[in-house]
DNA sequence: CGCATCCCCTGCCTGC
DNA sequence: TGCAGGCAGGGGATGC
């Protein structure tokens, strides 16, 4: 499921609930997702406060008052609901297998606000980490990363540098989290369609002789800047099964304009392409040869 | 090094 | 209706 904006949409839905309380008990229904989970992770994390609820690319961070932090990844297909422990309260349906509750934490505000927070991951590709204090900059997964396309450290220029001597498929090379941290398979198609460049084009043809940013290269750092910032305020994309922590759905994903638009006509005023789908690094790409070049 | 391929796992959809 | 095959938002290992 989960892109930047899909993750940022679970920080935020999770955040209110979390943020300020107490883990009073951790339950762990098996003994892995997609890596064995920590050791000792119960006991490292149960009696301990959550200060903080974070993101960094598709990764969510949840630090303790102490400063360890768990390390969570949803994978393709993790997804955290939130459940509420108030007798007598209606939570909403449950509509995930509970057969895929891997990681329950029960919280506790100091008010007496209980809450229950399920990860639930029928692929398990997902995973979590526990770090200790001072470790979270160190982290192997983070050290490699790129910057967020939200920050001011995404530029042309920036981007120009790293493609400069390289020939890779820009699909590919925006997949790269090295690259640009947070991008997956939906905004890549859709920013390379909005910017009308093609999948398979070389990255380094998008640099100046000089080593400048092509205009074309402008508009694809613009159209990435865009197209995550409108698919966070739409609250991610709900495919499949995604849903919001409570239950809510995202509805970015009817303003796709490629992404698993196979055999449309190509949204782009004045086109007169279809969109189409090939595989690049054994994944799908949708665009429209039309207009991306 | 960069790139493609395969794999991890379950569920859903399609076509026969 | 059943079943096989393909496909899915990610990313890591391997091999060329």
């Amino acid at each position: 499921m989960p892109e930047l904006p899909e993750v940022e949409t679970v920080r935020r839905g999770l955040a209110p609930h979390m943020e300020g309380r107490r883990v009073r008990r951790l339950t762990l229904n098996r003994p892995d997702l997609r890596f064995p989970l920590p050791e000792g992770f119960r006991d490292r994390v149960e009696g301990r406060r959550i200060v903080q609820l974070s993101r960094r690319a598709k990764y969510l961070v949840m630090t303790f008052e102490d400063e360890r932090a768990i390390i969570a990844h949803l994978g393709m297909s993790g997804s955290f609901r939130i459940e509420d422990t108030i007798p007598g309260v209606f939570h909403h349906a449950r509509s995930k297998d509970q057969a895929h509750d891997h990681v329950i934490f029960d919280l506790a505000g100091d008010d007496g606000a209980t809450v229950r927070i399920i990860y639930n991951d029928p692929r398990r590709f997902g995973f979590m980490d526990l770090v200790e204090p001072g470790e979270l900059d160190r982290y192997p997964a983070f050290a490699a990363l790129g910057p967020e396309p939200t920050g001011n450290l995404l530029s042309a220029d920036y981007l120009a540098e790293r493609f400069r001597t390289k020939k890779s498929p820009i699909k590919a090379a925006l997949l790269d989290q090295r690259v640009i941290a947070g991008l997956g398979n939906i905004y890549v198609c859709e920013a390379l369609h909005r910017s009308g460049i093609g999948p398979e084009r070389a990255v380094h043809t998008l640099v100046t002789r000089t080593g400048r940013a092509s205009a074309r290269l402008e508009d694809l750092t613009r159209a990435i800047r865009e197209v995550i910032a409108e698919a966070i305020e739409a609250g991610g994309s709900s495919l499949r099964d995604h849903i919001q922590t409570d239950g809510s759905l995202g509805y970015f994903q009817h303003r796709f304009r490629v992404y698993d638009r196979e055999g449309e006509p190509c949204p782009t005023p004045g086109c007169r392409g279809i969109v189409s789908r090939i595989v690049q690094s054994g994944r799908s790409t949708f665009h429209c040869a039309a207009c991306q070049a």
